[in-house]
DNA sequence: AGGGAGAGTGTCCCCATGACACAAACTCTA
DNA sequence: TAGAGTTTGTGTCATGGGGACACTCTCCCT
């Protein structure tokens, strides 16, 4: 039913997508950001994200960014829209909203490259990030806000480790993201109380006494929401 | 500084706000309805809405529709963006991205008329709509759920009620709004417990005993998030 | 004066959470 | 190969919040 058209009003708004993309790195949250290769801006630091295109649905504009300007090596393991900016002034070139989105690259996709109009991509130490182009610092600032909800809520730190991880590791995720300490004993408690983990029977060893691995239960993937 | 423009891409897309608009009536939760007056839908119902217009904030959009398509009495108590729906084909004009907002209008506010391009206004049980328009049946339960959510974080419940109420009344306003009988001394242990009422020392006389009259403590206002 | 209607009140149990210290298993090096 | 170093793994107690549960109190109405 294409039939029938936008009244004229419809039309005076710019729409754009931001993602706040996190991943672990040396036991540390980082965010993956861009150097803007353009005006406004230019040279500064920002997140990934640009307009939505005819046709395309939010979280696919969420994804298309994510590629074209970071190169990314793996899919988002998550990727959820948290709340959509649209402030006066917030962008310098007229009146842009901007869906934010927040998404978890698993372990392994720390190496990014720039791509598309950005002079480079890299990722940032995610609580304590440089200073950010437009409202970016604000959006950050929610993403982890949200991210931090989701980790009790939802069990979210899961999609930042490999299919198979030790309790240190993840309680190490659950430390990155609340940026604070944790107590081992009521980490495991907590966590092997919610089911949702199950040991894998083999081990992990390293430096000091060998670590047992497990996987996620069948049938507990975090839905995207 | 208006120097640089958008892009050419940027204006594809149309914005637009709904709102779901609640108010507690015959001690039960009502959501704010409006029949449409053109095609497409028209004669159904849906929630009040429209384009966002050029220089106007994403809450002044929602204000406006609401103001102009059911002349409510009195301005919300409460206003919160909670998400943003942008799926193809959700209007068929077309591209239409919406960003859904949830309101509570305070006790009184429950006489509406229709205006702007609406054949009508009316309430209808929040938890039993009748056919939507769009997509709003989606919008309306995810609407219902935040407000779920904001019961126990925020203490919205009060802004259903006037300045001063009674602790049954207010345990109605929980109930209508989770739609589930809730213990009475529960309920007054957890509400007093939390410190954010004090008794204003009157009382209400009706049918049985008369019930405590209370406000709330100064400071305690919801922060609009 | 008695009945009806709604307001008000306290205890017990359970579960989830947080604080807290030591033993076990492996690697590495001397 | 023995000992030091390093990291994993484990249990108890105290506390607080929440849910289940029944009877009295105060007023109005007839």
């Amino acid at each position: 039913m294409g039939t029938l058209s936008l009244p004229p009003q419809a039309t005076q708004v710019g729409l754009a997508v931001d993602v706040a993309a996190f991943a672990m790195h040396a036991g540390e949250l980082r965010v993956l950001l861009v150097q803007r290769g353009e005006l406004p801006h230019a040279r500064d630091w920002a997140l990934p994200g640009g307009f939505v295109q005819v046709g395309e649905a939010l979280h696919e504009a969420a994804l298309r960014e994510l590629r074209t300007e970071t190169t990314v090596e793996l899919e988002p393991r998550h990727l959820e829209q948290f709340y959509t900016f649209g402030e006066l002034g917030r962008d310098p070139r007229g009146r842009i909203v901007s869906v934010a989105h927040l998404a978890v690259l698993p372990h392994g996709t720390v190496h990014v490259t720039g791509g598309g109009h950005t002079l480079g991509a890299a990722w940032f130490p995610a609580h304590r990030p440089p200073a950010l182009a437009f409202d970016h610092a604000q959006i950050l600032d929610r993403a982890i806000k949200r991210l931090q909800v989701r980790l009790e809520y939802a069990n979210l730190a899961l999609e930042f480790l490999p299919d198979t991880f030790t309790l240190p590791e993840l309680q190490g995720v659950h430390e990155a993201i609340l940026d604070r300490p944790l107590d081992k004993r009521n980490f495991r408690k907590r966590l092997l109380a919610q089911g949702v983990l199950v040991p894998s029977g083999e081990r992990r060893s390293g430096v000091g006494r060998p670590a047992q691995l497990y996987r996620r239960t069948k049938g507990t993937r975090t839905a995207a929401l």
